[in-house]
DNA sequence: ATGCGATGAATTGTCAACAATCATCTGGAA
DNA sequence: TTCCAGATGATTGTTGACAATTCATCGCAT
């Protein structure tokens, strides 16, 4: 959030981060119609270049891009959802396990630092924070499992579900906090590779079963608003 | 291998089958450079969409680009290749875990099918299709264990376990028969989910087991004679 | 003879204009 | 009134040309 917009170019990485940003931290609703010249001007780049960071951004699943039609933010269906989370469950299950093998001294600071920030996060209030640096704590243990391509897959679902999140949670529940992270640091710490499996097993089912399974449609927002200056 | 180059347009989807088949089944090896303009004359297609096509290929891990340069057929490293194998067995284990409680009569007959062809196919000593079978076979557990995000996945993986094994797989060693593809069935028609998994898990590591450690490279051949008429 | 710097060809990156496609709006007939 | 057909405007898809960059070659000084 800190780069003015039309202006100064912006390079492809840029914009894909910026946009990614915007809809992964839901300031961008699903559903939401993505013109490709608007965005050229919010960031003062010529429309092949939006065009390219639009397909990456639609083969992570983030928008959906419809032949003729134009790019979307995708609005996952139940079964996408459930899907999502099945995914997520076989990939951090194991890595969890395979952290529990390899961690060092080095790694358990950083788990413990970045804990540490999400609870300040959380007592502050900052919803945006608390839900950034939420998805960034599993994205963290995926770095330190040293499996690259589970990592990369991650990280697409990891923004995958706050899409969902928008979507289908129900709206008395909160984010949730970082208890349940705190529990899976501890059993990475005690080298627990069994207990750790467990406590992520429930911690993603937790998240799942907060879920409301009907489906709703979320209000587009103006664009202008959220990327320009 | 059907349509011919050079005379009439092609589609993305065509272009990117094409180069995906030709990756592969090896018959573009590992290093090889692939020249846009070069490219765009082979498919009749302007080189607009050959970038297209490439910057795809390039998300699934099957070429490389390097920025001002171009793309290059990737040569996996070692620890990118135990990393492959790495998420084939976190994936694949967890989907015949899944397909054990989920199969029914008509994916039990796609699965003996699917096994009989590999049987034909290698008794023929036709190598290609073996190979091409052989990783439809892993696609098609995935496919009706019912898990899209794992299943695309599970499809790049594949395709760059074929580019792995044109890498280090020891000269003598043959591709694998369809014995283990058939044991897995068994499992799966027994219901046996903790020894499918096994077995899955057997499997995988037996194939990576017959890989080479040491850094091979291959010689680039010429692209007309492979993609061209 | 060897190393270093300039020159040039080849290739990729970028752009703006053009063509094709789709949604919407209008108007008329049943 | 309702439905369908056609025109219209907006948006995406595609193309070819131009600019920027890289690699290879050659010349020159040491």
């Amino acid at each position: 959030m800190d780069m003015e917009a039309g202006t100064r170019p912006a390079t492809d990485q840029e914009i894909y981060q910026r946009l990614w940003s915007a809809i992964a931290e839901r300031q961008i609703g699903p559903g939401t119609r993505l013109k490709e010249e608007q965005l050229s001007e919010i960031f003062s780049a010529s429309r092949a270049r939006i065009r390219q960071v639009l397909q990456n951004l639609a083969r992570d699943g983030l928008i959906t891009l419809v032949p003729n039609r134009g790019a979307f933010v995708s609005q996952p269906s139940t079964e996408e959802a459930r899907d999502v989370f099945f995914a997520r469950r076989t990939i951090e299950e194991r890595l969890v396990e395979k952290l529990c093998a390899t961690i060092d001294a080095g790694g358990i600071d950083r788990l413990r630092n970045h804990v540490e920030a999400e609870r300040r996060a959380h007592s502050n209030r900052d919803i945006a924070a608390a839900i950034r640096l939420s998805g960034a704590f599993h994205l963290l243990i995926a770095e330190l499992a040293q499996s690259q391509i589970l990592a990369d897959l991650l990280r697409d679902l990891v923004s995958r579900t706050s899409l969902i999140m928008a979507m289908y949670r129900q709206k008395d529940v909160l984010n949730c906090g970082p208890d349940e992270h705190n529990a899976i640091v501890d059993c990475i710490v005690a080298r627990d590779a069994r207990k750790a499996l467990a406590v992520m097993h429930h911690h993603l089912a937790h998240i799942e079963n907060q879920l409301d399974l009907e489906t709703d449609r979320v209000a587009a927002r103006n664009l202008e608003d959220i990327l320009g200056a």
